[in-house]
DNA sequence: GCGCCCAACTAAAACGCTTTAATTTGCCTG
DNA sequence: CAGGCAAATTAAAGCGTTTTAGTTGGGCGC
């Protein structure tokens, strides 16, 4: 072959010897051809099993568009391939195609997003979809959003993160600071709502509608909504379409009368406000929490100052966690595919990462009423 | 927060600055040795800056034990890998070392191990330990053992990872195809139990002695756990503890009547099976129940046939997850660090990984015996 | 028979690091 | 002042891919 006389030329080499040194140079150390046989296959042992060159091997096995291959080779080369059990080094692709198959999920704050009931699993739909497509996951927890702002970037150009993907907020310089890189971005149930981003969120206000609108036909007439100061859009969507349904149905109440603020979203806010509620206003028979576990706590207050539920007070929740299954009763909540929104998200990251696909793309994943124990008719009741 | 006010200084960086140069960019043609500015930072650029030569900036970023460099030559190397912003990138290192830092994460069955209250914790231990390491993780879900065993090879040798850590349960057939491959293996809290081989646990043994032993404590003499049938090592070790501490305590009643077996290790097994003991026992006034699960599923049940708890029965569980501080009342039961076993778990890998550490190391994290609102004195009865 | 084009394949140059072997430099000995 | 040695630095050979720019060898029109 001419092939190796312009392999020798490679980079100023010594110089001096460069005259008869050809041939010695091939053979200066040690058969440097020799593979280890208990190695992995590599791309050459597939080329060399199936008499072709490397490049070949790499047409076949990427299915190069365009590229014509005719059947024999291609037969040739898959039958190597597979005989050799051959797997490409996903590093020596990497660093050939200048593309990674990384991409970033970014928690933020100090909630453990991981172990939390309901981003638990749309962490778990994010994992499996990346696995199946064969993407790894980078792992990146922002516990002071300034803070990282410089540190992130350090993971994703280190590991040469191509995308990322936000769980539950968002920060807009980093964001911008990301894109700049040109890496994509989705972002999963955020906050702030972000222009142009590509978001996955939860139907907020079909889901209020859905849960205000079940207490309603159960015949209650007091409702009210339990939720707790914030800015955050899923929760003020829930907000806004529990109100639309409340006006919908002919409710004229003002506002501050059907919309209860508790100190936060978790389970002891639900149940002081609740206990507050219960007493002053005993009228009140339905409750719609902004999520199960305010619900949670108003079942707790309930027992407390002694009304049954749903005999005497019906509560639904939002979010469907496990834990709505546990406690007692049960309780009615409005359900939705948290496994999926996580799977759409990291789908999407990945087709924008692989086909570069832009444009706004902004799913919402659609919800149910789930109708368990913590829920029922009005009853005529006497007193109170 | 002065915070937001920060984020915006990013913003609406696209203005119209020098003319409209926005093509051309991706006409990429030739020049192979011109680096385009905007890229990121090669090592060599980071030589160029020093004026020294690759090898000596990789012996410097590396702390390279054994090499020495001149103070002044490692200063100016610093210098220039922290103006250029240099990051090295992982997969060319991973290529030149033939060794990466990804190590994958077996899940086994169709459990969601990472939603699921107990392993959600450990996992998250896990992912955080790998993070600070700067070791990648790769998910792989076994839904069939089986099916698997030529599968997660796969995984792993296309990736390149270096070491496997097993959840809850392993394959011995898997470990040795592993193994063979010259890969690390760390298992948590895995059956079945395997000679040889590293593992992170609880001190099931122990937690179930203090859970039996408070109980006894407490004044109560008709005590039983609720458990199910199984080998799972670590609800044998729960069982075992807890016969072990009523022997201890002088007890001799037959395992037969101390020991009782629900279906199932879930809230409907546990509240099924308590349902009928409470009926057909009513002398029992202390559960152990093998895990938080059942023992909400006891609370129920305890509910439901009038037994009020803990006044008129006590009942503590097992694993502290999120759900026994909800339910009603909260529930007394063994606590240990969830997150700590994933941490240990990882960090031994990589250890193992990285010094290439052998010896089998069998680690086990502490119990606490936490007290809340499910377990009480004795109280004389009288009738039943 | 010549030039051309085309289909099918290949050579070899990257990619950005690590690491080995070699080279240079500085310093000491005799 | 040659020689030797240790310390400091570097050249260059990989690592296993992808991809660009060929090369080869027919077939075809003229």
């Amino acid at each position: 072959m001419a092939a190796s006389k312009a392999a020798k030329k490679k980079r100023g080499h010594k110089g001096p010897t460069l005259g008869d040194d050809s041939k010695v140079a091939g053979s200066t150390k040690a058969t440097p051809r020799v593979r280890l046989s208990s190695g992995r296959a590599t791309i050459r042992s597939v080329a060399e099993r199936a008499g072709v060159s490397i490049a070949t091997v790499s047409f076949v096995l990427n299915e190069r568009p365009g590229q014509v291959i005719s059947a024999p080779v291609k037969k040739r080369v898959q039958e190597a391939a597979r005989a050799l059990n051959y797997a490409p080094s996903a590093a020596a692709a990497t660093l050939a195609r200048k593309q990674t198959t990384n991409v970033a999920i970014v928690f933020h704050g100090n909630d453990h997003l991981i172990t939390n009931p309901f981003y638990s699993f749309v962490v778990q739909g994010a994992i499996k979809e990346a696995a199946e497509r064969e993407f790894n996951i980078l792992f990146s927890f922002m516990h002071d959003e300034y803070e990282r702002v410089q540190d992130l970037p350090k993971v994703i150009r280190e590991k040469n993160a191509e995308g990322v993907l936000f769980m539950q907020s968002v920060s807009p310089a980093l964001i911008d600071d990301i894109r700049e890189k040109g890496l994509k971005v989705v972002a999963v149930d955020c906050y702030p709502r972000l222009e142009g981003l590509d978001t996955v969120g939860v139907d907020n206000h079909g889901g209020a509608r859905l849960a205000c609108g079940h207490l309603l036909s159960l015949g209650h007439k007091d409702v009210v909504m339990l939720t707790a100061p914030s800015d955050i859009p899923s929760l003020e969507d829930r907000r806004a379409g529990f109100l639309s349904e409340m006006k919908g149905r002919g409710l004229t109440a003002p506002v501050k009368k059907v919309i209860v603020k508790a100190e936060g979203f978790d389970f002891s806010s639900g149940y002081a406000k609740a206990k507050e509620l219960l007493t002053e206003r005993p009228s009140v028979t339905g409750i719609f929490c902004a999520n199960d576990e305010m619900a949670a706590g108003v079942l707790r207050a309930a027992r407390e100052v002694g009304r049954s539920v749903p005999g005497n007070l019906s509560v639904i929740g939002f979010d469907d966690i496990i834990m709505s299954l546990y406690v007692d009763p049960p309780l009615s909540t409005i359900s939705f595919d948290k496994e999926a929104m996580g799977r759409r998200a990291m789908a999407r990251l990945i087709q924008q990462v692989t086909t570069g696909a832009a444009g706004v793309l902004e799913q919402t994943v659609p919800v149910d009423l789930v109708v368990r124990g913590s829920t029922g008719p009005l009853k005529k009741r006497r007193g109170i």
